[in-house]
DNA sequence: CTCTCCTGGTTGCGTGCGCACGCACAATAG
DNA sequence: CTATTGTGCGTGCGCACGCAACCAGGAGAG
């Protein structure tokens, strides 16, 4: 149990070039859409998912879930876009404790001007690097860690072994 | 141009779920980490490199290069680390500039304790929800990311290819 | 030896981020 | 109606992080 390869075992190959490549090309996004469409990468996300939303419009706990921020952090990032003019803060006739994000014409604009940079910046970065099967696999592989579920099983077998089924 | 799918392609598949996977996992991780091993995540980080190079003993340049950290960064990593008593700061007798961080037997104990945590974790969070071509694949694959490579080069026809040498 | 340029490291400072908390409103019970 | 519990947001605070400035030591030219 001394043996030293013990504390750095090629399972964790994927993971530690996952973090790599994140550590990686996240600033360098960041930068690119900073300096060519004027927004963080954080803007850029709420915008999008607002975008995707039915009618731009969306709860602030929605928000948080769908995007990579905390909800914390969507509040405030909020604040920002609609001091930006890219967003409205409105109340929700339904329920008086939440409130809406809706995405402003201009804030529609900014997205689709912002769009381009960022997937041409993935594009070269990322994709272009990676064959397609290989990109299908961690497209599909990242969900399904995402989704907690276990390796595909042919067959619905269902939940019968709830405990931990290492290795 | 004007397309409105254009802001959303699923170009960014892949990418996307690498950003969701690393924001889910890598916060439960390091609380793992704290709670079972008593470290964050960084610490460990730099541990495991100590533990990798010659003797235990690294130049701090060399580490910031090695680890997910900014060099900055790990100038104050290793401050927490020497107070801990798991990392020596040592001068570089060839060269008075140069601080050197060698890994102390406390040190490597603690590392070694850490490990299974997390490569436990790892384990159960992600390794676990791939299949074996899937953990091959994404380690192939953002490992050439990570060098800059395009796709697969048939013949090793280095620096003078013509595709569009970004930077 | 001295001057100048380069390289390696640390530190002051601003920023981004999430947690813990508290307020406001909704929902349900009595 | 009032009382109680749950839910949705926003904010004070502290932490982690990186940039830019700074300091110290080496390398080479003269």
């Amino acid at each position: 149990m001394s043996d030293p390869g013990a504390v750095s075992s090629d399972r964790s190959a994927a993971w530690a070039a996952l973090l790599r490549v994140h550590a990686a090309l996240v600033p360098r996004l960041d930068r690119e859409l900073r300096q060519a469409a004027g927004m963080p990468l954080a803007w850029y996300d709420v915008l999008l998912e607002l975008h995707a939303a039915p009618e731009g419009r969306l709860r602030m706990s929605d928000l948080g879930e769908r995007v990579v921020l905390s909800r914390t952090r969507v509040s405030r990032v909020v604040d920002e876009l609609v001091n930006a003019g890219l967003v409205l803060r409105e109340a929700n006739p339904r329920d008086g404790r939440s409130a809406l994000a809706t995405l402003t014409k201009a804030g529609a604009r900014r997205l689709r001007a912002a769009a381009p940079v960022y997937l041409d910046g993935i594009d070269r970065h990322f994709t272009q690097h990676l064959t397609d099967p290989e990109q299908k696999a961690i497209a599909r592989g990242l969900n399904r860690v995402l989704a907690g579920d276990p390796i595909a099983p042919p067959t619905v077998r269902s939940a019968d072994s709830p405990g931990q089924r290492v290795r």
